[in-house]
DNA sequence: GCGACAG
DNA sequence: ATCTTGTCGC
């Protein structure tokens, strides 16, 4: 568990993420190398970003690890708005694996948008709601979009990746286990979870979806939870 | 009040 | 992120 100082600030998320989530990549090299992922799923954008310099690119950077962003909204830069063409496309994807470019103003393909990973939740969402929301999936680094695209479907059991959601999970079992339930008058509970996955020859390349392996949890001023996952291809 | 808002 | 409401599936 770790304590989060920097607030969240939209465009700013890995002033606030990296420290802890390199952190961790490097004690996975000193201790567990055979342990180290091939590639990281970053919750968090890519290139899709005001900077075109997204969580998962300073990530990347720092670790010399391919990086891949993945973000559950869209962030709004480069001309790139949530709007009702925007919303149209999504409604046309129909099945696993179908996405679109997301084509910025600077002429610049700033990532993909990923339809819905999950056939039978697809199914179910599109017979009565037409919310079903996709996945915003943009280049971290040592990665081409069309093989993060595919990396991240690949990853895909329910709507989130695997390694991304799991990480999620685990993160909130330990703080629920070691910080009880949240309370109104204290900071919210932040927390922060890398994922990693072993290489295919340890025995859990059983073509299953990456585990978790580890997660830091922080919890800081104003709390937030994010995650860093890796995925063997 | 309204639009924005990666996590 | 968190919260609430509603609907469907298991």
């Amino acid at each position: 568990m770790v304590s989060l100082t920097a607030p969240y600030v939209s465009g700013f998320l890995a002033f606030r993420e990296v420290p802890f989530l390199l952190e961790l990549v490097q004690q996975l090299r000193e201790k567990e190398p055979g342990l180290m992922p091939q590639v990281l799923l970053v919750d968090g954008n890519g290139v899709l970003h005001h900077r075109g310099f997204g969580v998962a690119c300073h990530l990347g950077v720092l670790t010399d690890l391919p990086c891949v962003g993945v973000a559950k909204k869209l962030l709004q830069v480069d001309g790139l708005e949530n709007n009702a063409l925007h919303k149209e496309k999504i409604r046309l994807l129909q099945t696993r694996g179908d996405s679109f470019p997301l084509l910025g103003d600077s002429g610049t393909v700033l990532g993909m948008v990923s339809g819905q990973p999950s056939p039978s939740l697809s199914q179910a969402l599109r017979s009565h709601d037409h919310s079903t929301r996709p996945l915003y999936v943009s280049v971290g680094h040592k990665m081409s979009l069309e093989a993060a695209v595919r990396l991240t479907c690949c990853c895909c059991k329910f709507r989130i990746p695997e390694p991304v959601r799991q990480a999620d999970i685990c993160s909130r079992e330990h703080i629920r286990k070691s910080l009880g339930l949240p309370r109104p008058p204290t900071p919210r509970s932040l927390t922060q979870r890398p994922v990693a996955c072993p290489r295919g020859d340890s025995g859990e390349s059983s073509g299953e979806a990456p585990s978790p392996q580890r997660q830091a949890d922080r919890t800081a001023p104003g709390g937030c939870r994010s995650t860093a996952h890796c995925q063997v291809g």
